[in-house]
RNA sequence: GAUCCCAUCGUCUAGCCUGGUCUAGGACGGCACCCUCUCAAGGUGCAGACACGGGUUCAAAUCCCGUUGGGAUCACCA
């Protein structure tokens, strides 16, 4: 068996979007599980909507996931003089010519067809021409065999019949002289020894017009692949109205890389009932036997749970280090972060329970990383009143006089306190941690104390009692 | 319109190839309860699907045909 030997062939018109992701990883991991090579080629040959930004962006998407390529990237557009010549051998061995039609007749009698319920396919009238030296503007068609059938065996959806009448003489060369899209392809794919094609389901219908091409030029046809299409709720195919479609978006909305590899995988691929997987995992166990043959709709919600999972069985340190960028970003410099004991790791434990991204996590520090805390009004209303301020005083006298600042005797004491005024839990907690937060919501008040420090836990204690009398 | 693909809970899916073990399993989301200093997390439970119609067979989610529905593609774009 020749060596495994894939491609991700991105063209650089965008950013890098979920579906070229996924495309990617079923490629990537192929190549990984089978030993292979894993090739990236940027296929640039449209000038007018390529750029250099969008090669960098999709190089960066794939950095970011961390889907690295052995060879590439590689870019069309240093290949088209080899395209030219592999055409031009096309036409001299008689298997393609040249054609005179002008895109605009093109059009017309394309409508024409269609006007009239027929099929639009190129009707094939310079075939006979003859042309060898044409003195106008003039394209290079390749001859598709009319007769017969073309059969696609393809791995994911079995074998696929096409009728050659069907297809068209496809333009390999255009007038200004750049190879198109299936000619390229076709060419690289071929020369590049790749062994298996694994592409998005959209390009069915190209395939049986590449393999003649593979056979008329005497390439190895490779073996092919069509993953399902990611499809919005709607059930149309992803796009910019469906919300946020470039993963660097993701990196920016605070999901982990491996999160969403780890949903990318599972749309459209399964390994029984896992949900799971480390990228070990998806590499040992990844087979065309079980990707889906139908779409599969994005669905953000599962994106944030798989995000929260790993969000909570990461260490709190390599969480730390990815959540520190988002903390400055939101205007929380090194100083801010350094008022909590134990700095920017010792708030994981604590947050990441209610955290499903990294932006959840700014969120949530918030109270701790400031000096002023801001309080929300309806909160202090709510929980800060007159009737409480003698407990709360009491409290932070306790808490000062006691020289052990650790969890456990922070409970002690509190503990200590309800029974004594015989309150309930619930009637004094509330307005503490109002008073320590600002907010109704946070992790448990011993917990929210140790990450404050003594100083500042006294200080809005005392702040919240003043409040508290005042309500 | 033509060609091609697809069809299991709202969503992702297991099961289909190699019919019986499926009164169809898991996960997300939803709901309820438990836990509980709030919110989460966690635990337990509930609701929820084989698109439809014909065959084949002792037996069909599984095989065959048709219908319906969805999607993709039909450029001198990629």
């Amino acid at each position: 068996m020749s060596k495994i030997r894939v491609r991700f062939a991105p063209s650089p018109t965008g950013f890098l979007h979920i579906g070229g992701v996924r495309t990617a990883l079923f490629n990537w991991l192929f190549a990984r599980h089978s030993g292979g090579t894993f090739i990236l080629r940027i296929e640039d040959t449209d000038k007018d909507r390529s750029t250099d930004e969008a090669i960098q962006v999709i190089m960066d998407g794939m950095k970011w996931t961390g889907l690295d390529w052995d060879e590439g990237p590689i870019r069309q557009t240093d290949r088209l003089e080899l395209y030219r010549e592999k055409a031009m051998d096309l036409f001299k061995q008689g298997l393609a010519y040249w054609c005179v039609c002008t895109p605009e007749e093109l059009e017309t009698r394309r409508k024409e067809a269609q006007a009239r319920g027929e099929s639009i396919k190129y009707d094939g009238r310079c075939r006979n021409r003859g042309i060898s030296e044409p003195t106008e503007p003039a394209a290079l068609r390749f001859s598709v065999p009319q007769e017969g059938q073309t059969v696609v065996q393809d791995l994911i959806k079995g074998e696929i019949v096409f009728e050659n009448t069907v297809l068209d003489d496809l333009i390999i060369l255009r007038s200004n002289g750049y190879a198109t899209y299936n000619f390229s392809v076709v060419v690289d794919d071929g020369l590049m020894n790749i062994s298996h094609v694994i592409r998005g389901d959209d390009h069915v219908n190209n395939t049986p017009r590449q393999i003649p091409l593979f056979e008329a030029l005497g390439l190895p046809v490779p073996q092919f692949a069509h993953l399902p299409m990611i499809l919005g709720a709607d059930k149309t195919r992803l796009s910019k109205r469906h919300g946020a479609t470039s993963v660097l978006a993701y990196k920016e909305m605070g999901y982990l890389p491996e999160a969403l590899v780890n949903y990318l995988v599972r749309l459209g691929w399964s390994h029984g009932d896992q949900e799971i997987f480390s990228i070990k995992e998806m590499v040992e166990h990844f087979d065309f036997k079980h990707v889906q043959s139908s779409a599969a709709v994005f669905n953000p919600e599962k994106l944030k749970w798989v995000n929260a999972q790993y969000l909570r069985n990461t260490e709190p340190q390599e969480v730390a280090e990815v959540l520190t960028p988002f903390l400055e970003a939101a205007g929380y410099d090194e100083a801010a972060q350094a008022r909590i004991p134990g700095g920017v790791e010792a708030l994981i434990p604590s947050l990441r329970e209610r955290s499903e991204t990294l932006l959840d996590f700014v969120e949530g520090a918030v109270p701790y990383l400031v000096e002023a805390m801001e309080m929300d009004e309806a909160a202090a209303t709510k929980h800060l009143k007159a009737a409480i301020a003698p407990s709360l005083q009491e409290f932070a006298d306790l808490v000062e006089a006691e020289p052990d600042f650790s969890k456990e005797t922070l409970e002690g004491l509190f503990h200590g306190l309800i029974e004594r005024k015989e309150l309930k839990m619930g009637k004094v907690a509330q307005p503490l941690r109002v008073a320590l937060t600002g907010r109704t919501v946070s992790p448990g008040i011993y917990e929210v104390m140790a990450l404050l420090g003594k100083d500042r836990t006294l200080q809005r204690i005392r702040a919240g009692v003043e409040r508290a009398l005042k309500n």
